[in-house]
RNA sequence: GGUCCCGUAGCUCAGUUGGAUAGAGCAACUGACUUCUAAUCAGUAGGUCACAGGUUCGAAUCCUGUCGGGAUCACCA
């Protein structure tokens, strides 16, 4: 029995037996005894003192007589004010060595049979991926193996946004202006080839807006409005979104486009179709080198036209009404919402409208009664209507909605503007990162030996490490200063820190061979380093669970930090594991230090992260 | 303006079901490689936990207010 498990137990029933006090467990407070002070784990007693009506310092005392009486794991305890710090026993630590050694789910929890989908990534088709998305992508996939690992079944997807306004005007500037180049005849990545165009697009468009300002018809247009000089600007600026919808003829067109998207037109769904692909085929690239995939996959074009018939419904049950002029609304007021617009007055659908349709779908398809949404946080409000909305309907799998809120990624200069080209692109950033990676090691030279295939894939290893540990320590909901200085950085708090652990381990694993693991219980005495790094090993499966639970990785990201930083300091300790000063000693600490990488490696493994033979 | 989120060391971040003297890393400085990988370790220095009240044995953590930053409040996605 886990000896946290065996606290829990034991105290309320010792609060029974000395002060007749009923305690459920969940009120105890139990800590990891701090460093400074002697003992394993702290009973706080300071809440007991009201009911047992005695000083916190007394209970303590006479709950620590008698828990040593009577668990046996217990050997000794002190006690300081209302806190009862109390010995756990050699013996439980050894034993506890022995089994997580052999243990090959320690960490996993029992399947709980439910299905979890995690959605993230979903991009827009219309260029390619950039450090958002990074950060998007690495706390989705997180997230995923996390819930995974704390007992669920879960499936990975994602919902391409392939249709719409925006793909339509990469694919206007390619068909008029590309003169039929492709990817392979330029030697560009597809999906930023497209990219490019949608780039080209907005540049004409630009050029199309500023001459049209000095039309006839934008000059009656501000004395109509009355805009003073001084604002022109400002208003101009505003007014962009109007001015590609009511003037543009280059907006007239991207929009024309759209309209025979929709009415399947043969052409336009031929060339939608080849921008797409090569979209996707860039995107598998990205996410190939980014050691991430996807169980099952939704296109915005199969989707978007879903939901209708759920509002239908809806308004004949009363949860939406009609307004006057044909649109459907819900009253979200008792949410200490709005009211929410879920069908327009020309019966198309809204973005509300289709992820209403999407999650019921998903649920019918897949039986998913968890889903998280991975999504920015600038979509808090919108997920808190979808989430209320789904509940009013009475879906039975409202309640295990989530979504994932991270906020935005900003550069040390601010905040990323693709008008001013300062947006950090996904492929780019991954090559620095490796770059950085193979610059170290050249500098450092323990690689120097080994086959250079072997060595690429190491250097893939540690610059994603470094990147990947950059972005997912961060707890997801705050925002983030991404310093691409810093993010390349191995030293202190990152990934290749991490790895570096795992590497020593691997290494005196390796230069050991085989041991005798049957004499791990014969070690006496066990040193502080051994047990600090013991103790973090113990904590793992509990980690889990509460980032499962928080849907939080950075609570991993800390966690393995943590236990590395404590196998760094045990292997600068003076306690060496092949020089042992006895064969006790020698397969107590081998044992401690496979565990340390077991550990290490799954829970590294939760964050996308490999950790490499050697570095 | 309404709603939500954030504010901790020079910088980047931990720590929040209320617990002991608020922790790391980077940057700076000192020391440790003929010893299991120095991408490491040991140490020095660095704090009004934005501010002001309140709750209590105890507050970075909970409540109220103020200030600062961000997001959002579309028949956009």
């Amino acid at each position: 029995m886990n000896i946290l498990d065996i606290i829990y137990d034991k105290v309320p029933k010792a609060l029974k037996a000395l002060y007749d006090m009923d305690m459920g467990s969940e009120n105890l407070i139990i800590n990891v005894t701090k460093k400074e002070f002697e003992g394993d784990y702290t009973v706080v007693t300071f809440p007991f003192s009201k009911q047992a009506k005695k000083r916190p310092d007394q209970i303590a005392e006479e709950l620590g007589v008698y828990l040593i009486e009577n668990v046996e794991e217990f050997t000794k305890f002190n006690v300081i004010k209302g806190f009862l710090n109390l010995s756990v026993s050699d013996e439980y630590w050894k034993t506890f060595l022995a089994d997580v050694l052999t243990n090959e789910t320690f960490g996993e929890s029992k399947k709980n049979g439910k299905k979890a989908l995690v959605e993230f990534s979903s991009p827009n088709t219309n260029k390619p991926l950039h450090l958002g998305h990074i950060r998007n992508i690495l706390l989705g996939w997180s997230t995923a193996k996390i819930l995974e690992k704390a007992g669920n079944d879960v499936v990975k997807t994602q919902i391409i946004n392939d249709r719409g306004i925006a793909i339509c005007k990469s694919m206007l500037a390619w068909q008029k202006f590309g003169e039929g180049k492709t990817p392979q005849s330029e030697g560009i990545k597809s999906d930023h080839f497209v990219g490019q165009w949608y780039v080209f697009f907005e540049t004409k468009f630009k050029v199309e807006y500023a001459k049209w300002q000095e039309s006839d018809a934008a000059k009656s247009l501000l004395k109509e409005k009355e805009v003073k000089e001084e604002n022109v600007i400002e208003f101009f600026k505003k007014y962009k979104n109007e001015y590609f919808n009511k003037y543009s003829q280059l907006g007239a067109e991207a929009k024309a486009m759209l309209l025979k998207w929709e009415d399947n037109d043969k052409e336009v769904k031929d060339l939608w179709n080849k921008m797409n692909g090569w979209v996707y085929e860039g995107f598998e690239t990205t996410y190939k080198n980014l050691g991430v995939h996807f169980d099952t996959l939704y296109y915005e074009s199969d989707t978007y036209l879903l939901g209708k018939d759920i509002i239908n419904e809806g308004l004949e049950k009363g949860t939406f009404y009609k307004k006057e002029d044909g649109s459907v609304w819900i009253d979200l007021e008792s949410e200490k919402m709005d009211h929410k617009l879920v069908l327009r007055s020309d019966g198309t659908s809204v973005y509300m409208t289709q992820d209403i349709g999407t999650a019921k779908v998903r649920y019918e398809e897949l039986g998913t009664e968890k889903m998280i949404y991975v999504v920015a946080d600038e979509q808090n409000y919108h997920f808190k209507a979808l989430f209320a909305i789904l509940d009013k309907l009475g879906e039975p799998f409202a309640k295990g909605c989530h979504h994932l809120s991270y906020g935005m990624v900003n550069l040390p200069s601010g905040k990323m503007k693709s008008r001013e080209g300062t947006v950090v692109d996904a492929d780019d950033l991954m090559a620095e990162v490796i770059k950085e990676a193979s610059d170290a090691a050249t500098e450092i030279g323990a690689l120097a030996g080994i086959p250079k295939e072997e060595q690429e894939e190491i250097f893939r290893q540690i610059g994603l490490a470094a990147l990947k540990f950059f972005i997912i320590k961060v707890n997801p909901k705050k925002s983030m200063i991404f310093n691409p200085a810093e993010s390349v950085d191995m030293q202190g708090q990152t990934g290749p820190y991490v790895q570096n652990a795992g590497v020593r381990c691997r290494s005196i694993l390796r230069k050991l061979g085989e041991y005798d693991k049957g004499l791990i219980a014969q070690y006496s005495d066990i040193k502080e380093p051994e047990k600090e790094l013991l103790q973090l090993i113990h904590s793992y499966p509990e980690v889990v669970r509460d980032a499962a639970e928080d849907y939080d990785p950075s609570h991993v990201a800390n966690y393995c930090y943590a236990l590395a930083k404590n196998f760094h300091k045990f292997f600068n300790s003076g306690l060496s594991v092949i020089r042992a000063e006895t064969e006790d000693a020698k397969s107590f600490r081998a044992a401690l230090t496979e565990s340390t990488l077991n550990t290490l490696a799954s829970s590294m493994d939760l964050l996308g992260i490999d950790i490499p033979e050697r570095m």
